[in-house]
DNA sequence: GATTTGGTCGGGCAAATTTCCCGACCTGCA
DNA sequence: TGCAGGTCGGGAAATTTGCCCGACCAAATC
């Protein structure tokens, strides 16, 4: 790739899988006149092919999409470009998915409660550089951060930490129903649910996470 | 479980998908008079719940079965009873699958050519706690042995490893189909084969093989 | 009490994936 | 020249996943 002649502004690329919030912000953001919406996507993929072809200062991104993809997405473009400035703007704010996401890899995080003055405010500090969030995720992230939370297993049931540390010793689905007096199907729930809370895709994900954690060794 | 009156002689769990096998070599066991062949199995899952229920001195076990189960059916058995003796009894003799074999547990490792005298010796040998294994085997895994071959991996392909290890690293299937400029398709069918070598049978089994094989950190 | 809240357990069902098997194409090697 | 083996992917049936929903139960709150 070429060098490109720097337009002056923010370029920003635009991901939410609900049509009408796209257009609703474009609209609020393109009245910043040096806001530019160089592009869109509505899923993950799409997201991380818009991003290479546009190089876009700013993602501006929903990570509450069908798949749960939103965190993988951030993982994508990060991992292609590490200087990449993505802004998450989420319906929620638990502390866990704020946690997700900066860790992830994200450089703020504004929830779509907030004013859009926050949110401009926010894109412009991302794109300096800067991290960046909503007084409310602030707000959510201090109250966490006081009570000594230690990692993304919190936000696991006791349940859901057995079943991840037999998923993670190598069990299949039906031992563990065996072991755990489950039906299957339970334990495919169980899984299921145990990727969404922790934003992990893959099953070798998960190991990692529950090793990183100490429900594994090896 | 109360303790049982014991029986003289030897009782044995035959396992193997194909009925007509099973009979065949039932016929042959039982000539022996001081074997009585207790209960059948024709898959994994059975052959646990027969394994429970009968308690047999010796499994005879072929680990060719549908859903290569055949070695998660030794690592169950041995699991709840470290005792357990399983002679393995096997269409192949390739190395990597008697190791893989032993690795698992079993105790012995007879191929479906040799005489029926050697199966009937070896599952004397096993029953007395002894290893055992038929000419055939032992000249393959001694062969094996001169070449220093040093893990699971030398039975992948080098396109295979690479796909275990990216697979260990936690990219999903299209992930690795995109870096490696292959379909989906492609990248599944290598997951699906990898697990079969290997004798894995969950994803987390096979980051514990990666990372044993120095292919994956964490 | 009555009710909300939250964890546990599983059914349902469309969509995706897995599991095998097969054929095609290369490359090296006998 | 032919055969063995690695690479790549299609096909089809069986299974699993992804997501949603309802039921039960226990503790907390009103």
């Amino acid at each position: 790739m070429t060098t490109m002649p720097k337009i002056p502004g923010i370029s920003i690329l635009l991901v939410d899988d609900h049509p009408v919030v796209r257009q609703g912000y474009r609209r609020v953001l393109e009245h910043q006149d040096d806001f530019r919406v160089v592009a869109e996507a509505d899923n993950a993929a799409n997201a991380y092919r818009a991003f290479k072809s546009h190089q876009p200062d700013v993602v501006v991104m929903d990570i509450s999409m069908p798949g749960a993809s939103g965190l993988e997405a951030i993982r994508n473009i990060r991992a292609r470009d590490a200087d990449a400035r993505i802004l998450v703007f989420s319906m929620h704010s638990e502390a866990a998915q704020v946690k997700a996401a900066f860790s992830a890899g994200a450089s703020g995080f504004v929830t779509k409660g907030s004013e859009p003055a926050e949110l401009i405010a926010a894109i412009r500090s991302v794109a300096r550089g800067e991290h960046a969030m909503s007084d409310d995720v602030a707000r959510v992230l201090a109250l966490e951060s006081l009570v000594p939370t230690q990692s993304a297993l919190d936000q696991l049931g006791e349940r859901e930490i057995e079943i991840l540390r037999q998923l993670a010793a190598g069990h299949t689905k039906e031992q563990i129903a065996a072991n755990l007096n489950l039906s299957t199907k339970t334990v495919q729930n169980y899984h299921y649910l145990i990727k969404a809370k922790t934003g992990m895709r893959t099953d070798a994900q998960l190991v990692r996470l529950a090793v990183e954690c100490g429900l594994a060794n090896l």
